[in-house]
DNA sequence: ACAAGATGTTTTAGGCTTAAAGTAATTCGG
DNA sequence: CCGAATTACTTTAAGCCTAAAACATCTTGT
């Protein structure tokens, strides 16, 4: 094991971590496979962005609103971000803006009916195109790959 | 396992795919992560943005250029997008566009001595950090996710 | 040779995204 | 109580991104 290894280390000379770019170059390929096959589908289907349909995924969680800050959070994207899509949402009647109950600064943002009932429908057959995507992986696939992502995420945090 | 398949769809109801939908979301945390922290770095260390390192990484492998739908396909996005990206790195001195030997509607589009030279010593970098997001995982782990994302790309790849 | 279709690139309009700067409200130390 | 720091949100400037349409060139069938 030992020889093996530095053998392999000589014959690739030294600092060279090339199964890790590979990884990182195939995660990144399959999540924009993924990605932009939902998007195509939710704009043809429902002539809706991917941001937006996110957005109101995370509302949809949390009947009681959420502030923008915490949205940001959520969504990993920037604070201004969120303040755009809001007002595109808001226009369209999918969403609505309210003073937070004891902070003057903050904005609660929440569903109307009329968005929560497109999420929905939206969502439901959302989850269908995912299991669609996926399903050439048996359940034990599924299993290892939620278990190694998750290491991933945690050995990638500790790196930022 | 029949009995207990039966159960678990009685309890959660029909048609319904958690654990890829847990997947998809834990699949983009990952890359968003990561991706989020590469484009932070090359912009602190080397002010540059994230798809023009991935575009000069396309050209960096194929020395005679490559035309804009090659690069489109293999990036994934646009032929408009890469349109722009082209622009804007032509004008900055790192790539150049020429005409395309029996082809008047093709450009080769290919690095300029300063453009590889910049890119050598961003991707040098670059493939460090990228080892250093990916260090939580043994030799062992990198070696399934590549496995498993390969069929998991494969599965997509059917589904689109 | 020529029309019809395919292919390669650019343009356009609109939306997404970020970093950084600006505005407003809260909190906290003294 | 009050000024300083913090927190929440918005605005701005620049760039990224897509779909669709427009243009240019090549290929193919006849």
């Amino acid at each position: 094991m030992f020889a093996l290894d530095a053998e392999t280390k000589a014959a690739e000379g030294p600092e060279h971590h090339r199964d890790e770019l590979r990884l990182w170059l195939r995660l990144l390929t399959c999540t924009t496979m993924i990605e932009g096959e939902v998007r195509r589908r939710l704009r043809e289907r429902f002539d809706v962005t991917l941001p937006r349909f996110d957005l109101m995924a995370q509302l949809d969680r949390a009947p009681q609103g959420l502030t923008l800050s915490n949205i940001s959070k959520r969504m990993m994207v920037s604070n201004g971000n969120v303040t755009g899509l809001v007002d595109r949402l808001v226009e369209t009647g999918h969403l609505e803006r309210r003073a937070a109950p004891r902070d003057g600064r903050a904005r609660l943002i929440s569903l109307t009916p009329l968005g929560r009932a497109e999420f929905r429908a939206m969502a439901a057959e959302h989850e269908t195109w995912i299991a669609e995507m996926f399903s050439g992986l048996g359940p034990g696939d599924v299993a290892d790959l939620l278990r190694l992502l998750a290491k991933t995420k945690r050995s990638a945090a500790a790196a930022s």
